[in-house]
Order: C-alpha cells, then sequence, then structure tokens
DNA sequence: CTTATACAGTAACATTGGTTACACACCTAA
DNA sequence: TTAGGTGTGTAACCAATGTTACTGTATAAG
C-alpha cells in the first residue's frame, strides 16, 4: 500500500481498493509549470491527484489560452474520465500549478472497478459532478463578470491553491491565463494597488484585502 | 411498451430496459416556451428525451441570463442526472424550444439500472462526456468569439433545431440568450441583412446563407 | 376605427477592453 | 561594468459593446 495513496484516498475508497489502486497504479511527479497533457493527446490512463495542484486550460485554434479551473488533491479530470470512457482526445491542457503528484489508473481498470467498487462508481460520478459546477462556474464567470471582478475572483483562486497571500506570477501569465493581453492586467492592477488590495512587486503580488 | 419510447431510445437500450422505462417512467408534454425547470427546484426526477427540444440556460442573481446548449431526441439532461445522484437543486434553468415530450424516471431506478443494466450505465457515461464537451464549446463561444461571431452560431443552431430556414424569433429574446442588449442584436442582424446572410422580419429571420 | 403595446431601426454617446509604442527598472551573463 | 533580456508603468488611441433616447410600424385588444 502506498501511503500517499492512503493518506489523500482513504476517505473515498474501501481498503481493497486503495490496495489495487497501490498494485496498478502509476506513480509521476512534475514540476512546477511542467505540462501534463496537450490537447490533442491520446489518454491511456486516468490521474488521480496525491498532492500538489493543477492548473486546466481551454486553447483554441489561434493558440489562445483560458483557465477553466484548477484540481487539488483527491480530484482526479473528469475531462480525462471522459475522454477515458469515451477513448477520445483529450481536450484540455493540463499544467502542474505546483510541484505535483500522481498515480495513473490504466484504462482497462476503469470498468472493471466501476462494477467491483461501488465506491469507485460514486467517485466517479461525484468527480462528473464536480467538474460540472466547476465548468457553469467557469461560465458564469466570463459571461456575467467583467475583467476586473474576473482578475480579483483569479488572485482569491490563486492565493488559495498556492496557500500563499504572495502570489508568485508576472501580469503576462496573467493575462494568458484569463485571455487578455498585458497591458490591461497591469492598468487593473495598479487600480487594485491603488485602492489597498494588493502590493505589486516584481514577478509577484501580495494579496492584502481580497 | 410505449411506442415513442422504442423509437427514441431503441438503438441505445435493450428490450427489457426500454420495457422498464416504459413502465415505471411518467411521460410529460410541454408547450413551446414552457418552462421545464427552473434554477433552485429540487429535483426528483430525471427525464429522457421523446421528441421536440429543450433550452438550456444559466442565470446569474441579477437574472441575466444565457443559453448554454439545447437537448433534443435522445438526449438527457446530465445536470439533471449529475442533481439526482448528487441529491442537490438544479443549476440551469430549462425551457420548452419546441412543443417537447419528455419522459421522467424516477431516482431510485437510477442506481438500481447503474448496476443491472450496462447500457444504462453507458448511456449515463456517454451523457456526461456530450455534456461536457457540449460545456466546453458553450466556453469557447463565449470566451474566444465576437458578439457578430456569436449570433451567427447562434441563428446557425436555431435554425437546425427547428429544422426551418425561418427562425421565429424577436431581437429582444436573442438578446437575452446571449446576454446582450436588443439594440446589439438589432445592429449586428442589420449589418447581417445588407451582406446578404439573412431576411428580417418582424418576429422573424429567414436564414439566407449562414 | 382607435388605442395600446410590442417590435424594430437608428443616432449619439459612454464604457470596457484591446493595441501600439515607448520608457525605465531589474536581473543575469559575459 | 555593461549589454541584453524580461517585467512593469503609462499614454494615446481604437474597436467592440453597452446605454439612452427617440422614431415609426405592425399587431392585438377594445
Amino acid at each position: 500500500m502506498v501511503q500517499e495513496v492512503f493518506d489523500a484516498y482513504s476517505f473515498v475508497f474501501e481498503e481493497e481498493l486503495l490496495e489495487e489502486i497501490s498494485t496498478v497504479g502509476i506513480i509521476k511527479e512534475f514540476k512546477e509549470n511542467e505540462r501534463i497533457i496537450e490537447i490533442g493527446d491520446h489518454v491511456t490512463s486516468m490521474p488521480l491527484l496525491i498532492s500538489g495542484a493543477i492548473k486546466i486550460l481551454r486553447e483554441d485554434q489561434d493558440g489562445d489560452e483560458l483557465l477553466l479551473y484548477f484540481l487539488e488533491r483527491g480530484d482526479t479530470c473528469a475531462m480525462t474520465l471522459s475522454c477515458c470512457l469515451g477513448h477520445t482526445k483529450s481536450e484540455i491542457r493540463a499544467v502542474a500549478e505546483l510541484p505535483t503528484k500522481l498515480i495513473m489508473i490504466p484504462i482497462e481498470k476503469m470498468e472493471e472497478w466501476t462494477s467491483k467498487y461501488k465506491s469507485w462508481m460514486n467517485f466517479v460520478f461525484e468527480s462528473y459532478h464536480t467538474r460540472l459546477s466547476e465548468m457553469l462556474d467557469t461560465i458564469d464567470t466570463i459571461a456575467f463578470l467583467n475583467m476586473d471582478e474576473r482578475l480579483l475572483k483569479y488572485l482569491r483562486d490563486k492565493a488559495k491553491i498556492n496557500q500563499n497571500e504572495l502570489v508568485q506570477i508576472t501580469h503576462q501569465q496573467i493575462a494568458y491565463d484569463l485571455h487578455t493581453s498585458r497591458v490591461v492586467i497591469s492598468r487593473l492592477l495598479k487600480k487594485l494597488e491603488l485602492k489597498g488590495t494588493i502590493a505589486l512587486n516584481r514577478n509577484s503580488i501580495k494579496v492584502i484585502d481580497l
């Protein structure tokens, strides 16, 4: 039994399944900002997040990006899951937001466990549910909020994921994630700084009162 | 056996399950533009679409709306499905786009059939997969397209759903669906008319060459 | 027929966000 | 120390979209 698997998933799966996961799963580690999967990649196994955090992005033909949501410990990528079951290619891009540890489950096990373990089935359904909600939230954000509000939400999420009020990031990277331009982000950040909401520094933003 | 259920789902489910669906399901009919479900409604059964079409909308606190996607014959609402399984309230609003016939399945059957019928399980997974893809498409649309492109896409979808090149709709209704203002839609529609893409009339738009 | 209402056309203007251009500060490698 | 690259600040401008206001016309209700 892999201790980390136990730590992250013991409240979700029974002993026997945890054992199976530890046996057939392959642990993979990613450095911060390392690419985990690209759009169009063939999906051959399903990742369970053990530690760290992952950023899920959508990309259009022109290479324009948009941050969809973050995944944390105990999450799985419902997109990938969906791809596994449908045997289709990845529709999203995933990048490690922090140093991240995953355990990869071969697709074959998916179907086997779905009938064998009720807890697995519930996990799969639960994941779909969470992901759909998260997608709705993403849609709300881009449909109903202005850029300044989106930026605030972004900084909040970012600070939460990194468990740090000092967010290490460049304006350009924020612009990519929110699908806008660097100048726009610099402009809005400056406004926030003047209001005392944040403090700006080269390569980092200190969150004071979001 | 209900003939319409057979017609719509015989290529998805086996005879025995079709029989069960016909027995426990309750047929409901909705007139065009009739509300099917509102945000916050408690979900107690899962709808399978037999005929017609449904418009799925998201709504924010201020009552601002946004069209998410359409459902057609053979579809189910993965959102509702998700709510059933999670025993949560509806996160979306559904309105009949055409005269629509549904068969409602009590939640209890969900779990039972999931273990009993492989075809049912596949249908559930397939529905989630389709819905996630549809949501991604929606996100692409609002994130990467300008209003004129979104309007074109809207008219295309609308014409397809109604199987008619003459779309019965007001500018105001389009504005609600795309979450913009009537004036903006009128402006863009006029441009399209001048280009010969559509022909405008009171309460209807004739699609010429999208 | 008359009136009220809903729908559509359009101008003028405001706001948001995107673009271009350039200055300057910080950092690293030579 | 200097040169080059990267990150940030800011102005000026432009384009897209949203807002307000007013027009006229079709349609339905009385």
